[in-house]
DNA sequence: CCCCCCCC
């Protein structure tokens, strides 16, 4: 059996060689945690020579999922790329490969395999990797070896990876597909203006940034698409930025005047964009300015608005969608600009979304980024299965937000239920950011002393009056005297769930709902009527409501203390709240 | 030659 694998290929390859579809066995493989893509790290043995330095092309995860890829098992190498790394480290990225026996048929370790080490290798001096002599040391990654012929452009020119790109070759052409392009930016400033837009490149070997400017703009903006591939030549290179772009490569390009992209038909040998979605649900854990893949249902979304920046005083357009999957979760996303503009909801279309950022205003949500991508009902499985879950029931399921704030208004009650004990189990309020999350409760008792005050009736003044007694009303915030004044609520209530009890204080619109009655009416009513009055306290107590509550602590006199205020009051809906009850339940049952 | 990633 020893004699199937390409005893020295590791070490040749590791000195530069590129032997011809070399045989190896895998004796372990361990995921990477790096990032959001996933990525396998092998250990591979030549039966001679075993090295820890082999990754394998993300395209080739699939064959790790279906277990075709697992330990010991015998693989052909297709093509590979062996580049070096800091400290003038090999990595091999195996880019196509064929298992010849399945880990389960060889079932053990072939022969006695060395760990190679270039120091050991007793058969001549370590030879002279071929390292052009251009390559500075700091450089992360040499020109890549890469093995069996190279395909041809439609044109008739060798097709290069991405990943043998560098600034000091001219003589090239890639084969990419596009996964991402941005909006046309302009900019202004001391060295002039002008616009620009950037794509995003992807081949078997790896990703690259490219950048066109004006009239490079104008020939290349509308004919690239995402998601198609191009043959593209002759574009400057130069080294990446790392601050600015994300981008697993040390270069990235400039479209200029010789630049020639000419659409490639004949797309299936090129790699798609690689996601990795979390559920809606985990997002709920993820942390702050984390960014992720995210794939769901536009369920609902809002209108455009726009807002200004406070740096710099731009103006924004912004939408915010809300998105569902078949975690039960809801979550807000936020797209920004000709994204937010062109938006169609209206079919509750599936989106997947490439590298969002996770936020943690009221709650989790998620805000696309400039490198963000979005494919809108994409040709991906997860598509298509969260398609079949909404249209087969997914879309009558209660779900539960991990956005509290719904819509640009925060108007709703929202959907973040927790009990009141689960409330100060999670020690909500108690960070600097207020919390919000919302409650089934019944109305325990109501402190009806004190509850109105006379308050200025200028518009959206509404501070506290002194009456003068000579029939005028003082507010020192506007600093005159009316001769009216109008009645507002602030009123304290305390109430309670199956849980737990928690006192809470209702403003104005929030206390009329709660009392089913104006603040206007009730203050006439005090003296005039007061068994009517008192009636109004009676009848709302024991009544049940669903109500979002801000949660923050306060600081009076060096002391502090969790401060619940009602933002929404609605009373409750038995069909909603039921329908939530027997969600609930539901996945309590699948829990356990 | 850009490089902002925003607002409640």
């Amino acid at each position: 059996m020893a004699n199937q694998l390409t005893r020295g290929a590791i070490a040749e390859i590791i000195e530069g060689g590129t032997p011809e579809a070399p045989v190896l066995q895998i004796l372990s493989m361990k995921r990477i945690p790096s990032g959001t893509q996933e990525r396998h790290r092998l250990l591979v043995s030549d039966g001679q020579w075993s090295s820890s330095f082999a990754m394998l092309a993300t395209q080739l995860n699939g064959k790790v999922a279906s277990g075709e890829i697992s330990q010991n098992c015998i693989i052909q190498m297709n093509r590979f790329v062996c580049n070096t790394v800091q400290d003038n480290k090999k990595v091999l990225i195996i880019l196509d490969l064929t298992v010849l026996q399945t880990g389960a048929d060889v079932g053990q370790r072939i022969g006695d395999p060395q760990p190679f080490d270039i120091t050991k290798k007793n058969a001549a001096p370590p030879a002279q990797p071929s390292k052009p002599a251009y390559q500075a040391p700091s450089v992360q990654r040499n020109t890549p070896n890469v093995a069996a012929s190279p395909a041809r452009s439609q044109s008739g020119q060798s097709i290069h990876p991405i990943a043998s790109l560098t600034p000091y070759q001219n003589k090239w052409t890639i084969r990419a597909r596009v996964t991402n392009k941005s909006d046309v930016r302009t900019w202004s400033n001391s060295k002039g203006e002008g616009k620009l837009f950037s794509v995003e490149f992807l081949d078997e070997s790896g990703e690259i940034r490219a950048t066109g400017f004006n009239q490079e703009l104008d020939k290349f903006f509308d004919m690239l698409e995402v998601n198609k591939v191009y043959y593209v030549s002759s574009c400057s290179l130069k080294t990446a930025n790392k601050q600015y772009s994300k981008l697993n490569n040390d270069y990235e390009m400039t479209f200029n005047k010789m630049t020639e992209i000419e659409l490639c038909e004949e797309d299936d040998a090129v790699p798609t964009m690689q996601f990795s979605f979390l559920p809606i649900k985990e997002v709920g854990n993820a942390d702050k300015d984390a960014i992720i893949d995210i794939i769901g249902v536009c369920k609902e979304f809002q209108d455009v608005t726009t807002i200004t920046t406070k740096a710099t005083g731009r103006e924004l357009r912004k939408r915010e969608i809300q998105i569902v999957d078949d975690s039960n979760t809801e979550v807000t996303m936020t797209l920004w600009g000709t994204t937010a503009e062109t938006f169609d909801g209206s079919q509750q279309p599936i989106m997947a979304f490439k590298g969002v950022r996770v936020g943690d205003f009221n709650g989790k949500n998620l805000s696309m980024l400039n490198s963000s991508s979005l494919q809108i009902n994409p040709d991906i499985k997860e598509a298509h299965h969260l398609k079949g879950w909404f249209d087969n029931g997914g879309n009558q399921v209660e779900m539960t937000s991990i956005s509290n704030q719904r819509g640009a208004g925060g108007m709703g009650v929202g959907t973040n239920f927790k009990t009141f004990a689960e409330a100060k189990l999670e020690n909500l309020g108690t960070k600097d950011a207020p919390d919000y999350y919302t409650v089934k409760a019944s109305v325990v008792l109501l402190r009806k002393e004190n509850c109105l005050y006379t308050a200025c009736p200028s518009d959206n003044c509404n501070k506290k009056v002194i009456d003068m007694n000579n029939g005028l009303f003082r507010c020192e915030k506007c600093n005159r005297e009316y001769d009216s004044f109008n009645w507002r609520l602030m009123l304290s209530g305390n109430l309670a769930d199956a849980t737990d009890n928690n006192w809470v204080t209702c403003f104005q619109d929030q206390a009329e709902a709660l009392l089913g009655i104006k603040a206007q009416d009730l203050g006439s009513m005090r003296e005039a009527d007061p068994d009517n009055f008192n009636k109004v306290f009676n009848d709302a107590t024991f009544k049940d409501f669903t109500m979002k509550l801000r949660v923050k602590m306060e600081t009076y006199n060096d002391e502090s203390r969790l401060k619940t205020t009602a933002v929404v009051i609605e009373p409750l809906d038995p069909v909603t709240y039921n329908k939530r009850l027997i969600t609930e339940i539901k996945q309590m049952a699948q829990l356990s």
